[in-house]
DNA sequence: TCCAATATTTAGGCAAGCCTAAATTTTGGA
DNA sequence: TCCAAAATTTAGGCTTGCCTAAATATTGGA
């Protein structure tokens, strides 16, 4: 179809159907049509309306009545505006005195208006950092992305230490709870219980105690420390 | 009508217009249907449909075959604009490297995107600016503004000495040739010579001269030095 | 295997905002 | 004063992107 797509020629909407595409089928699974009317707060007739001129435009592969994958096209806007979220948290953050709980609802409506040149000024301004405020890793400029391989703090076993890389949650209340529980990315814990059935699990944050429940530890991402 | 108006529920295209309309009936003038066509770059039955709902809403009065003017609520849309719209203009040539040619386009994407909350940061960050990269006075958050009586440089005298204040223009060719010509505010200029039927002007800038035509001699705004 | 529950798509509508063409009103010069 | 030119509005249409209701396809349990 068409051989390169303006990426900065993208609707709103067209961006969020793709960067909601992205996250569902985080690896390589398709998006289903209500998977996506789900994150988007959509109707599933809307959602199937969407993706059908979204595939004619080349930057869905369809099958119709069984979901969507981005194409290398889809991809690169999807990761685009990953890029844009990220650095627009993560300079609001450093620079303008958001906190990490506050400062998604606004990227979600800067990542839309922002030129590709504010957006490398941004990145300038803070180093060309890769990852921002939640862990999350900032793909960078041609579109490629490292995603670490992370551990649950839910699938730590008791004794195990481990350092809290990611937080995979954009809700306020959660990374409020999480903050103020000393729970944000550098912190290391170390698993003191773990009551069965996903009941509780306690942790050791440098001398102090934290029990926290399961659905939080499903949350929190962690890396073993590197075996010295 | 509707009693109170919220400001952040309007569309980009009404806050457009509203922003046209302000700049447009600057001195209490009404604003023609052609008049908004031309600044927003749109037929005059699409801006002749528009203001037709807007006055409907209470931002505009509207008398049909004779133009419209802002209402009180319409008013403070616009200012509200502005101060956004000025102060973007601000934060990215004093924080993000931008210069004063190439700030309006990013500002004209971003006032729409912005919440008020960062807009206020925006303004602490700056240590809350009266003024923008060119002059322009920037609103107060209550809508206030002061618009200080200037006189154009072409309509200085021979020998009369006045500090450049503000640049009427937006247009990024304009705006570099001043900075060029080292006419930006702040600049202090004396008429050297002035020809007549609109012709060239001569100042002299510090030791500099500098000769520039009626045109842009109508962009400068100026302030005669306080009376000593 | 078959059918009922679930998921998806199609059909038809609506609102915002733009357009062109045609009708109407205003205006300014003879 | 009157009429032609200019300005404005009305009429009708298009696109994007959403909706509900109805039709169709898929799926999983009996």
């Amino acid at each position: 179809m068409s051989s390169t797509i303006y990426l900065d020629a993208l609707t709103r909407s067209v961006e969020d159907y793709l960067k909601a595409i992205y996250r569902i089928s985080d690896s390589g699974h398709t998006a289903s049509t209500s998977q996506i009317a789900q994150v988007l707060d959509l109707t599933p007739p809307s959602v199937s309306g969407m993706v059908k001129r979204l595939s004619e435009q080349g930057l869905l592969e369809r099958v119709p009545y069984h979901g969507v994958q981005l194409t290398p096209e889809g991809r690169r806007a999807a990761l685009r505006m990953l890029r844009r979220h990220r650095l627009i948290e993560a300079y609001l953050v450093e620079f303008l005195g958001y906190t990490w709980d506050t400062v998604h609802a606004e990227a979600e409506r800067l990542e839309h208006a922002v030129s590709d040149g504010l957006v490398e000024r941004m990145a300038t301004a803070l180093g060309n950092p890769q990852f921002d405020p939640h862990g999350d890793p900032i793909p960078d400029s041609e579109g490629g992305i490292a995603e670490p391989a992370y551990i649950r703090l839910a699938d730590l076993s008791v004794g195990e230490t481990a350092e809290i890389r990611r937080v995979d949650t954009s809700q306020s209340d959660r990374l409020r709870y999480i903050e103020s529980s000393g729970l944000k990315p550098g912190a290391v814990v170390t698993v003191a219980d773990r009551q069965p059935f996903r009941g509780p699990i306690t942790l050791r944050i440098g001398v102090r105690q934290q029990v926290i429940g399961d659905e939080m530890a499903q949350l929190l991402l962690c890396a073993r420390p590197v075996t010295a």
